[in-house]
This record gives structure tokens, C-alpha cells and sequence, in this order.
DNA sequence: GGACGCATGTAAGAAGTTACATGATTTC
DNA sequence: GAAATCATGTAACTTCTTACATGCGTCC
């Protein structure tokens, strides 16, 4: 039986570092949040499953009197981590109501132009943000691990992209004639 | 209030024909799916909903003997549409479980390597995919409505910039030396 | 003393998938 | 007569988000 989906990214934040849970969900907003997110809602009950199961293993770490447990891999969590590398698994999801919007854009004249036109801010937002966490990922390149600043330009090609499509369609769009009339 | 991400699929599906559950599932599966899926267990009780709402109203239409409920738009169910579409929503989910694993390859040194490779073929199999489906979008162009051809392209480039990447930053990582260790 | 950050958690509900169930009709 | 397609639905389950609750420590 494969891992949870949390349960994967949870042992993955694990493989290096020790970590409490709210380590964890600060290592995920600092980096996988883009393609791979996780809640507090998750994140702790997952913990405890994990725990139950043998992966990982909690100790009482409190940091100045602040109560604190942090959490390692187990062997046997470390080969569970390696299995689900190893696997073929291919989750690969995308949603975006702004591509839905300008499918539809048919119904009102005046949406596809917006819906493009917001679709490229968010994806310039979207790189702003990657921007943001560069540090980190050239941190971790530095201290021997290469992967994270190579998925980051995954990302930051990907929006790139995006956002010069964005802005190609919009010059397409008035090229054609900004106020064609859709059906209504 | 806001429409239900599905209402809003439906809503649009609907927008310049009548269609039955079935048909609307189809439609989806046959355009909108690789940006925003709907399954049965999602439709058929959105239809009920959309009723209650008078957003959409069922007329019985069997089709050679088979039982049949077409649904269209009320004058309602028109504006909530155009009234969705002018709203600045913007849910944009990405979830890659390919890019997860590259992002944790450093604890297994094999790993790296099969994730690129994998996520290739995986935007390589999609864009294969979107080519099948090209022949309906362009159907809708000649019909009048551009928009589904030109979100069709925007796939198209996506996964052929992703599938680029995929295949540079594979020769990237054979050529930084393809058994380099990790730790363990 | 108040705001902010650290730290852990739960409850409710929305959203979505999967599998199942049913039955008619059409095609080979 | 078997298989595929049309057609509609439900139940169970997984996943995830959001909002709430609690309390300590530190900084201004």
C-alpha cells in the first residue's frame, strides 16, 4: 500500500533534518507549496499515523520552555521514502478557472480579454513569489542537494511561459477586434 | 454567492446547447478535462441543485425509446453564468507528484533521473492526448466561438515546454554525472 | 500590556473519486 | 446472444480547506 499523499511529502521534509510539525509546515510553504501543498489539518494527524505505523518517530524537543516534539525518520520510514521515489506514480493535476473562463468566453464579449489579462497577472505573481524563495533553494544546492533549485526553475520556466502566452493571446485577441461580439 | 466549481462547468457546458448528464460529462472529458475534470458523482447531483435553483431547467427528451432529461439555461441561469465569468476568481492548482519526487531525488540517488524521465513521457503521453481533441476545437472555431482552439493551444504549449524542460534538465543531470551519490 | 511568532491541535464541511447498481438499446 | 454504448444515479470514502481553540514566549 503506497503512502498517503501527505504522508510523502511529510517523510520527504524528514530526510534530511529533523522536524516538528510546524517545521514542517514551514519547510512546505517555503518551497513544495506550489506544486504540493499542506495544511496543519493534515499535517498533524497525519504525524500521529506515521507514528503509529512505525515511519517516523516523535521526541519531546521543547525550545525554551516551549513545548516541542520533533519528529525523524524511522529505518523503516527511510525505505518507505525510497520505495515511493521508486514508484511510477504519476499524480499530475491542474486546475485553472481562468483557462475555464476564456473557454467559455463565448457568453460575454468582454471576458476573454479579462480572463487572459488576469491569467498573466497571476502567473507574474506566481514568479514574484518563486522569486522569493530563490535563497533557499540555493542554500540547499550549496549544502549538496541540487534538486530543489532544479525543480524551483522548473517552476519559474513554467510561469515564464505561461505569462507570454498570456500576454501573445491578449495582443492576439485585439488584434482580431477587441469588441467582437460573442453570441449571447 | 459563488457558483460551486462545478455549476460553473456545467453552466458553461450548457451555454449554447442543451445537454443531458451524460452529455455533459462527455463534453467535459472531450475538452475541459485536463484543467477542470467533473466526474458523475459531481454532475448528476449538481443537476438536481442547479434545478432547485432555477438556474437550469430538465425537460424530458428520450432518445429512441431510451430515457433522456436535456437541461438548458434559464434567463437566471444565463446571468450567473456571465455574472461568474466577470468575477475576478482565480483557483489555480497545481499538484505534481513527478516534480515532488525530483524535489526529494537527493535521498536516492536513482530517483532523480526516472522522475524527469517520467514526467516526459507523462507531458509527452497528454500532449498526444490534446492532438486528439484538436479536430472538436476546431470544429467550435468554424462555428463561431474561437475561445476552446485557443485555450486547446495554451495545453499544447504547456505540455511541450514542460516535456523541453523535462528533456534539458535530463541531459543536465547525465552530464553533471548520472551516479553521483546522495546521501543516504 | 499588546502584538506577533511559535506550537499543537480539532471540527465541520466542501469537493472529488471510485465503485457499484440498474436497465435500455444498438452493434457485431 | 454478447459486448459496447447510452443513461442515470447513489454510497462510501479520501482529501483538503477553513475556522476555531489554546497557550507559551518574546519583543517593543
Amino acid at each position: 500500500m503506497g503512502l498517503s499523499p501527505t504522508a510523502s511529502v511529510i517523510l520527504g521534509m524528514l530526510r534530511r533534518t529533523p522536524r516538528s510539525g510546524y517545521e514542517i509546515k514551514q519547510a512546505v510553504d517555503g518551497s513544495t507549496r506550489f506544486f504540493w501543498a499542506a495544511s496543519y489539518g493534515q499535517i498533524y494527524p497525519e504525524l500521529r499515523q506515521l507514528t503509529a505505523a512505525g515511519l517516523i518517530e516523535g521526541e519531546a524537543k521543547p525550545r525554551g520552555g516551549r513545548k516541542r516534539t520533533v519528529y525523524r525518520l524511522t529505518r523503516k520510514g527511510r525505505a518507505a521514502l525510497r520505495k515511493w521515489l521508486d514508484e511510477p506514480t504519476e499524480v499530475h493535476e491542474l486546475r485553472d478557472e481562468g483557462l475555464l473562463k476564456l473557454f467559455f468566453a463565448a457568453a460575454d464579449p468582454s471576458a476573454a480579454l479579462q480572463a487572459v489579462e488576469r491569467k498573466q497577472h497571476l502567473h507574474e505573481r506566481k514568479l514574484a513569489e518563486l522569486r522569493e524563495i530563490e535563497a533557499g533553494a540555493e542554500a540547499a544546492a550549496a549544502a549538496g542537494d541540487p534538486y530543489p533549485q532544479i525543480v524551483l526553475r522548473c517552476g519559474i520556466e513554467f510561469h515564464q511561459t505561461s505569462a507570454g502566452w498570456c500576454r501573445r493571446t491578449r495582443d492576439e485577441l485585439l488584434a482580431r477586434g477587441d469588441d467582437e461580439k460573442g453570441e449571447s
